[in-house]
DNA sequence: TATTGTTATACTCTATAACTATA
DNA sequence: TATAGTTATAGAGTATAACAATA
């Protein structure tokens, strides 16, 4: 039975992504991470953020949940918050020692995980990347006003 | 920067997910609706469901979750829920007039917003579709324990 | 005044476990 | 005992708005 004339894209755009999406944050959450945690420890490890605003945007979230997400992990001693001398109104962020050692394990799983889907489309990768843009120029067509995120790292950054 | 040898197949379908499904969330706010709402009306119509139970699992939540849901349905009097009469344990559920006039306005918003989706893509649509099918299987080979959610009406249905 | 980040609060979606009603 | 569904509770992730500190 069927509503549309049209198959189901977004929808199964949606279901694939889910099922991906949670057995991802299964692996990662054998080795402590989460989908979150890692976008955050991976745009932390890159090293391309000047301030916690710049991080939110590159993770694609706001400030506020950026804060919520970093309150947690510097609980778990995973990173340090240090006051720049120079302007203190911004915050360094680094990674402690055992937070090093929690994305090097993340990246381990993330990595794994990522070969194995690469693996499954095959040969196709191109293709199915130049459909995925596609999908994403389209949906945001009538919606200009809202940034994208990761628009300018989009593939070229780890899992 | 690249963290793996691979690029992000998977963070890339996360993000194109999320700005199609940001999308898809704001045209369906707009006729008074939300994805899980569109899921949860597009399986009652299909009336393929016998007890919520099915009819949940066929969204892809839990019970607890479908309640929930049809809490807050019920409340802005688009459902209704009746104890059938052979079985006192089995509600049944069914659009109130109003409700079904929500339906069809969302339907409406849905299949115009899938059709964008589906004209985007072009030509490629079941070259897109398989690649697809191949990420959620390689995603779900670890975990054959887990259901995907609506396996069986995978594309059959709209939007 | 403008910028950086935090706090307070709340919302949505989701789930697990204990429960009630019915069979 | 088993099944259908609800309730109670909780947690993750997200956001907005008001705020404090600093420039």
């Amino acid at each position: 039975m069927s509503f549309t004339e049209h198959r189901a894209l977004g929808r199964t755009l949606w279901e694939t992504t889910q099922v991906v999406n949670r057995a991802f944050e299964r692996t990662l959450a054998e080795v402590g991470g989460s989908r979150a945690v890692w976008f955050i420890f991976l745009a932390l490890a890159a090293q391309e953020h000047a301030t916690q605003r710049d991080l939110a945007a590159t993770v694609g979230i706001t400030e506020a949940t950026l804060t919520h997400h970093l309150n947690a992990l510097e609980l778990r001693a995973l990173v340090t918050r240090t006051r720049d001398e120079r302007d203190r109104r911004i915050q360094r962020i680094e990674f402690t020692e055992e937070g090093r050692a929690a994305f090097e394990r993340i990246l381990a799983a993330a990595t794994a995980f990522n070969r194995r889907l690469v693996t499954a489309v095959g040969g196709d990768l191109d293709t199915l990347y130049a459909a995925l843009d596609r999908l994403a120029a389209a949906a945001d067509a009538d919606h200009e006003a809202v940034p994208s995120p990761l628009a300018e790292t989009h593939h070229d950054i780890g899992l």
